[in-house]
DNA sequence: CCTGTCACG
DNA sequence: GACGTACGTGACAGGG
């Protein structure tokens, strides 16, 4: 049937569709192969809806659903940042996206797409087509991009409010008629499409103006009559920008396309070709009411994995299945493990865990590999075992009965490099840097440790005991009742391969079910995309950067040592001296009694340990009275830190293989979402200290290269000031002023050309207090001023700035009602403190204002990393550590300057597209031979 | 193994 | 009115 007067056509915006149903549903994924599916099963769902309930009088005689096709538009090619902001798709949509246009033709249903252009200009195309026709029309969609094709017989359908838009609806939401909608749309710009506009103006404005100079041409053109100077002023300024905006917006409704309104034309489905895909997909509730639509027998879903278990459903879900160790297979030849590799392709994910030789990742030799698919299932296949007693060398022979490790790596390589088979680990980070070493790059991955940290973090620990114990009421197998402690502890291929099975496969057999329990929580409590944005995606890039390191020099750190070690000997020959005795200046207890017994100074306070207080303010205290004794411990305690901890220690960490210092992060360290450095802890390198900095002229740039240092200036105070609102310090930050100095000058009243340097100090310990929770004592403390003193400056900086007062009552009180505080991009921090009576209650509440704030700081900085690969690739730069505002790269001499580009753009605006912050974000860069030099 | 101390952001 | 307080970490030494 051709197309003309009397026809009515329904056009649906497929991706809009696709990304809803995304978002709104579960992950769903196929039962007998663990694809996720759920994109298409929500997209099935409303496509089918739309079929029953358009069955009436009104029933569309054509029809045709329109997808997007390719990221790259002839828009691209008007303006590169179009679209710019927008995030990756979820690993999880993309191999969704083929099954949707499936799932189209399944229902008979016509296909649209093309490349190059997106479904919005092939509907307005259509649109115009069936208008001139003499047809009617009706997108099913709300996106507001399409409102400027509704009129002449043209309306808009919103699925999700069940509400059709016509002419008025277009002008309730832009203020202008449909034909205006692209002039109001070019000023007032659009942020996720990332059509720039004409700044400070909004839709409001926009209307206003065309509406009062008839169109956006007129408008440009008599700019100059504008009353408001600022509004005329950018109206004038940006007029380039404007009218690239109107042809951003604009949409091409007159496409060649090669087909005609006449082949949309409405069919029946096909029983047989319908059921059979949405049983392919395994939709059974859809499948029958789909069969008893069309008055046929529904199919029997194919189960080709009748034991497989969807993690999904809960009561599929046996975290309650005893644990059996005699059920645990040792996968001793090739054959035994290709069943293990086959049922993880079955399935399509696969608990690893992997058993080493050490905890030193970079170190670490591999020893055996467990695996599991199911719970109560596992394996463990013995590699590396040795067997029998040491010989002279310290060697015992190769025990019997395991497969060569160059076998089983390649029987495993294809299996935990399928993009189709999610491997689960606990930690997974550890198992992936031993397979890399192998030669194998785990991938896609999920880790157990993650999913606990995003679900939980501030409520307890996420090691596999902790986890095993409170989620599967389980106690695993301690490692020490293998290994043993302390100076007899055994390393781990020295176990009996009969005793390493059962811990080993227990461990992945915990990680399967932890994995399946965890899983469809994120998304009930709604941090799925805080684990898929934040965490997950950072395991390779933390990898990477441990695996490469940091080059330290051995003989610099040799060189302090010994002058430390000669300094330190003439400050304890002067501090017996002084004391008139001998005794140990590094034993806090004798120290004590010497000071406060012995000689008898004013101010000894005991612990509740009943010992003296020594710290370095009691030590201050008593050098400030003159007292030569205490400031001498003090100038030998920063050497004896500055020694064991820095120079000595820091060369035992140099890696005799590579020459360098390989740290290792805690990704689920810090309950606000900071990274933690261990082994060695690079993230307190001293730098405050002139004699502590030196330290890092150790860190060295290989030859030829460059250390480059970047840093967010200033980070949690501009989060502050954006979430606390605070129009003045936000106003500040944008003008790039000190802001130290400003805040100075609005509690005292000084005038900025009249600051001085200690008015500036003072509020700049304000300011950090404020950031911490602030209080009198704590601030008395910080500055040494009397607690009153302290006092009246948090009250006169409430009183100028009365919003930070404002949030910190309100992030409390959201504290008490939920249970948790927020990060600006979804991370939850528990608070379960915050309830407490006594002296907890107020480290609860100093705890639960800053975390947002050091918490969005962390996300940030963790978005940036994340998107550094592939910012620098082909850069000749290597990501080598994070110091919470601060990244580290070593770079070939000459590609300095593009690297700092490059990776100042990411850090700059590494909160985007999420959340578009009040106040910029401004990284500072230095380079130099050291690590000294370039911060 | 716990405590005190001190290095960092 | 007294009490005890800045937020987040990790490493080391001493001492039981």
């Amino acid at each position: 049937m051709s197309f003309g007067k009397g026809c009515h056509l329904h056009l649906i915006d497929g991706s809009a569709f696709i990304f809803r149903a995304f978002h709104a549903l579960p992950p769903l994924t196929r039962k007998s192969d663990g694809l996720p599916i759920g994109a298409v099963a929500g997209f099935c769902n409303m496509i089918f809806k739309m079929v029953e309930d358009n069955k009436g009088p009104d029933a569309p005689t054509h029809v045709a659903v329109v997808f997007d096709k390719g990221s790259h538009t002839f828009r691209n090619d008007m303006y590169d940042q179009y679209k710019a902001n927008r995030d990756e798709m979820p690993e999880e949509l993309r191999p969704q996206m083929p099954l949707t246009r499936e799932a189209t033709r399944a229902f008979n249903i016509a296909c649209v797409e093309k490349e190059g252009f997106e479904a919005d200009d092939i509907i307005a195309t259509l649109s115009v087509q069936a208008r001139e026709a003499g047809g009617r029309v009706t997108i099913i969609s709300s996106d507001k991009d399409l409102m400027q094709l509704v009129g002449g017989g043209v309306e808009m359908f919103d699925a999700m409010k069940n509400k059709r838009i016509d002419s008025d609806g277009v002008r309730e939401k832009f203020g202008v008629g449909p034909e205006r909608v692209v002039d109001v749309q070019a000023l007032a710009g659009d942020s996720v499409d990332n059509v720039p506009g004409a700044p400070g103006i909004g839709i409001k404005t926009a209307a206003l103006l065309i509406n009062e100079y008839g169109d956006l041409e007129s408008l440009l053109d008599r700019a100059e009559e504008i009353k408001q100077p600022k509004r005329r002023q950018t109206l004038i300024d940006h007029r380039a920008q404007i009218e690239l905006s109107k042809r951003l917006v604009q949409l091409d409704d007159a496409m060649l396309l090669d087909f005609t309104l006449a082949d949309l034309e409405v069919k029946e489905p096909e029983a047989e070709a319908l059921l059979t895909f949405l049983n392919e997909m395994e939709f059974r509730t859809l499948t029958k009411r789909v069969a008893d639509n069309l008055g046929v027998e529904a199919p029997a879903i194919a189960d080709t994995n009748p034991a497989g278990a969807n993690p999904n459903e809960a009561a599929d879900a046996p975290v309650n299945l005893p644990f059996v160790p005699e059920d645990y297979e040792c996968v001793r030849d090739a054959d035994a493990l290709k069943t293990w590799i086959a049922k993880a392709h079955a399935c399509g994910w696969v608990a690893v865990d992997t058993e080493t030789t050490s905890l030193n990742e970079m170190r670490a030799e591999l020893v055996g590999i467990s695996l599991s698919v199911e719970p109560g299932q596992a394996c463990y296949i013995p590699l590396g075992h040795k067997d029998g007693v040491d010989d002279l060398f310290g060697s015992a022979a190769h025990a019997d009965g395991q497969m060569p490790m160059d076998d089983a790596l390649a029987l495993l390589k294809p299996l935990l490099e399928d993009p189709a088979v999610i491997k689960i680990g606990q930690n997974m980070k550890y198992d992936a840097k031993i397979f890399a070493r192998n030669g194998v790059s785990v991938a896609p991955i999920d880790d157990t440790m993650l999913m606990s940290y995003a679900l939980n973090a501030g409520l307890h620990g996420h090691g596999m005991d902790t986890l095993s114990e409170r989620y599967l009421e389980h106690t695993p197998i301690p490692i020490k009742s293998l290994l043993g402690t302390g100076k007899s502890a055994i390393t781990f291929d020295r176990v009996p391969v009969d005793d390493a099975v059962k811990y080993a496969a227990e461990d992945a057999d915990i990680t399967l079910r932890l994995w399946k329990l965890f899983k469809p929580q994120l998304h009930q409590k709604r941090v799925t995309t805080v684990y898929e944005t934040l965490e997950r995606p950072l395991v390779p890039v933390l990898a990477k950067m441990e695996m490469t390191g940091i080059k330290v020099d051995r003989d610099t750190l040799s060189r302090m040592s010994n002058a430390f070690a000669q300094k330190m000997a003439g400050l304890e020959a002067e501090i017996h001296e002084l004391a008139g005795q001998s005794f140990n200046v590094g034993s806090p207890k004798q120290l004590g009694e010497i000071l406060f017994d012995k000689m008898e100074l004013p101010g000894g306070k005991k612990g509740k340990t009943g010992a003296y207080a020594t710290g370095a303010d009691v030590l201050e205290d008593l050098a400030s009275e003159g007292h030569n004794l205490p400031a001498r411990v003090l100038d030998w305690r920063q050497l004896s830190k500055l020694k064991s901890t820095y120079t000595d220690a820091l060369q035992d960490h140099i890696n005799p293989d590579t020459g360098r210092v390989h740290t290792s992060y805690i990704q689920s360290g810090a309950n606000t979402g900071r990274l933690a450095s261990t082994d060695p802890n690079l993230q307190n390198i001293p730098v405050r200290s002139e004699e502590g900095r030196r330290i890092r002229e150790a860190f060295v740039a290989d030859e030829g290269k460059v250390i480059l240092s970047l840093d967010y200036s200033q980070i949690e105070l501009r989060i502050l000031a954006h979430v606390a609102g605070i129009e003045s310090l936000k106003q500040a930050f944008r003008e790039g002023q000190d802001i130290h100095a400003l805040t100075a000058s609005e509690m005292f009243d000084v005038p900025l050309d009249q600051m001085t340097p200690d008015i500036r100090r003072q509020a700049k310990a304000i300011n950090f207090g404020v950031i911490y929770g602030i209080s009198g004592f704590g601030l008395a403390r910080n500055l040494r001023i009397p607690r009153k003193e302290a006092q009246g400056f948090i009250d006169r900086y409430f009183e100028r700035f009365p919003g930070i007062k404002e949030y910190m009552d309100d992030t409390v009180a959201f504290a008490k009602e939920h249970g948790y505080v927020q990060t600006l991009f979804g991370r939850k921090i528990n608070t379960p403190e915050i309830g407490a009576k006594g002296p907890q209650a107020g480290f609860a509440k100093r705890a639960a204002i800053n975390a947002p704030i050091q918490g969005t700081a962390a996300d940030v900085i963790r978005r940036a990393m994340i998107r550094m690969p592939e910012a620098i690739e082909g850069l000749p730069a290597k990501m080598l550590l994070q110091v919470h505002d601060e990244l580290l790269f070593e770079v070939d001499a000459d590609g300095v300057d593009k690297t700092i580009d490059a990776v100042r753009e990411i850090m700059e605006n590494a909160s985007m597209p999420a959340v578009k912050l009040d106040v910029p974000l401004t990284v500072d860069a230095g380079q130099g031979a050291n690590w000294a030099e370039a911060h």
